[in-house]
Parts: structure tokens; sequence; C-alpha cells
DNA sequence: GTTCATAGTTAGGTAGCCTAACAGTTAGGC
DNA sequence: GCCTAACTGTTAGGCTACCTAACTATGAAC
């Protein structure tokens, strides 16, 4: 890597500045989350599980831990702790007997709902104080931040 | 809470986009803090204290923790790996002996520089591939999140 | 000069992630 | 057909980063 393929300034700071604001913004998760009975990383199974598995029956295991970004032993875990809260499920994929097709529950369904609606409104907390200026700033970002996780998650 | 009081439904919209892109951006992060030889969480602390720290002789133990979002104990506790690692030094206050100020080392400071300098090639790398329009908007946009990351850690 | 508050450390526990090793299932080559 | 290779998921063991509770030592108030 010589000087003629190194990054253009602007974009290293720009870089640098949004790795900033991601980096405070895990605290803000995280003050976000400490409320609730259901963890972050359970949330974000539910939800998960809620996106992907609506239409089949089910998401495998593999995907689920693809779609979360961790290895599968991880999944495997967090799945079970769902399961044994009784809002997710396990089931034997019908096609391939080597696969294991997990399912929302009823009351899964619900937590996630609920989960969702308080984070939703203690952050709308937030952004009411907020100028309309500024709302619509981020607004225009987040389909852009949405196109870099894709990025990185592909 | 009733009818009159709850969120305008445009804000909450926005909120549950802002919170699931915060969501996936954590798993950005983690894939970006995978490959250095500094923590995600020691990156912050040394981060935190080239800036908090400059002026002054170094910084509270107590303070370090109210700015990383977490307890006293678990500031320590990072503290002691840093100054295992010869990155931070832990020096008696001269006008509190109660209190303790933490100083980066040299070594402390070139890490932090070279580890910032490795990820922000990367996200520099991701960034790269978006439009300019892109580019704006999302440079508009982290203003606005460091004020709600900052009305949060209020 | 007790008493109360404050600063930090220590002890013990939990959640969530990892790699390595394993068991069961499927698919291919011969 | 069957043996090997590839794949799916679980189990075992370990690590990091967080937490609360209990403690020590210093400072401040009266």
């Amino acid at each position: 890597m010589n000087a003629s393929e190194s990054a253009d300034p602007g974009l290293l700071a720009l870089a640098e500045d949004f790795r900033e604001a991601l980096r405070h913004s895990i605290y803000l998760v995280r003050r976000l989350d400490a409320d609730g009975e259901l963890s972050a990383a359970q949330l974000s199974m539910l939800k998960m599980l809620l996106d992907a598995g609506r239409a089949a029956g089910g998401v495998r295991v593999g995907e689920i831990a693809r779609n979360l970004g961790v290895k599968v032993p991880s999944a495997t875990e967090q799945i079970i702790k769902l399961e044994r809260a009784g809002l997710a499920r396990r089931e034997p994929d019908p096609d391939d007997s080597r696969a294991v097709r997990v399912t929302l529950t009823d009351a899964g369904l619900a937590a996630v709902a609920s989960a969702n609606e308080r984070r939703n409104t203690v952050m709308a907390g937030v952004l009411s104080s907020l100028s309309d200026e500024d709302r619509a700033a981020l607004a225009a970002a987040l389909p852009v931040i949405g196109r870099i996780n894709a990025t990185l998650l592909a």
C-alpha cells in the first residue's frame, strides 16, 4: 500500500467520525436495554425470528447465526435460553434431519412486541428534544447506515 | 399515560428505525474490532483517556466510568489490564489522596493511534463504495447522533 | 473527633461470545 | 451398495466485560 493507493483524507475523517458515533451509541443501546427483562441479544434474536421466519416454517440455526453475526454454538446457546423461557420452539426440519427449525411462540411474539414498544417510547422521548432539521438529517442517514451494515454483513 | 400524552407515530417510527440501525451496527463494530490486538472496551478507554486527559494530569477513575457508561469497578478492572499491558499509568491525585489519576503512557498513545488507523482504513473502504449523496447524508447525521448520545449520557 | 460521605479496590457472579471436539445426516465416487 | 467427505447442530471448556455487595481509606461537617 503506497501513497497513491492510500485513502482520501476526507473519507478517513468521515470514517473516524462515524466510528466514534457508533462507539458512543453502544452505550446508548446499553442504557436502552438495561430496563427490560429481555437482554439485547435475546431481543435481537426474537426480532430476527419475527422477520425471517414469517413465511417459512421457522429459521435454521445456521441461518440465525449468520443473520446475527455470531457463530453457530452461540446461536444454539441463545435459542436454548429462549426455549426455556417459552419464547421460541425448536422443531426438526422435515426435509433435512440434520437441521433444526426455530420458530417464535405466541409468548415470544408478545414479548418482542412489548419490548420493542417500551424501547421505542424511550427513544422517541430522546428524539422529541431534537429540532425538525436534526430529525430530518437522522432520517435521511438511516438508509445509508442500513446499506453500510448490509455491506459488512454480506 | 393516556392518548393525549402518547408520542407522535412518526416519531415512534423514526425511533424504531434508528434503534434497528444501531442494533445492526453493533455487529459492524464487532466485525471491525475482531482484527486488532486491542479489545473494543480497551480502545474506548484509551481513546477517552486521550480526549479527556489531555490538559489535566490524567482522569479520575469515577470520571472514566461515567464517561464510558459503566460502573466504577468495571472501570478499575479495565484500567488494571491497561496498566499491566503498559498502556496506562495510575498515579495518586496530589489534591485528594482517595483519588487516582489515570494517564496514557507513550505506548498507550501509540497503541490507540495505530488501532484507530487500522479501523479507520477498513471503515473508509466500506464508505468508499457509497455514493457522494450517501456520504453527505451520513456526515450530516453524525452531529445529530452525537447530540443524542450526549443527551442519554448526561 | 466522631460521624457521614466519597473514591477506589476486591470478591463473587452472570451473560454472551469464542474454539475444539463430538454425533448424526446427507451426498458423491467408485 | 458403501465408504468417505461435507455439512448441521450440540456439548464442553474458556474468556472478556459487565454487574452488585462488601470493604478500606480518606475527606468533610459539625
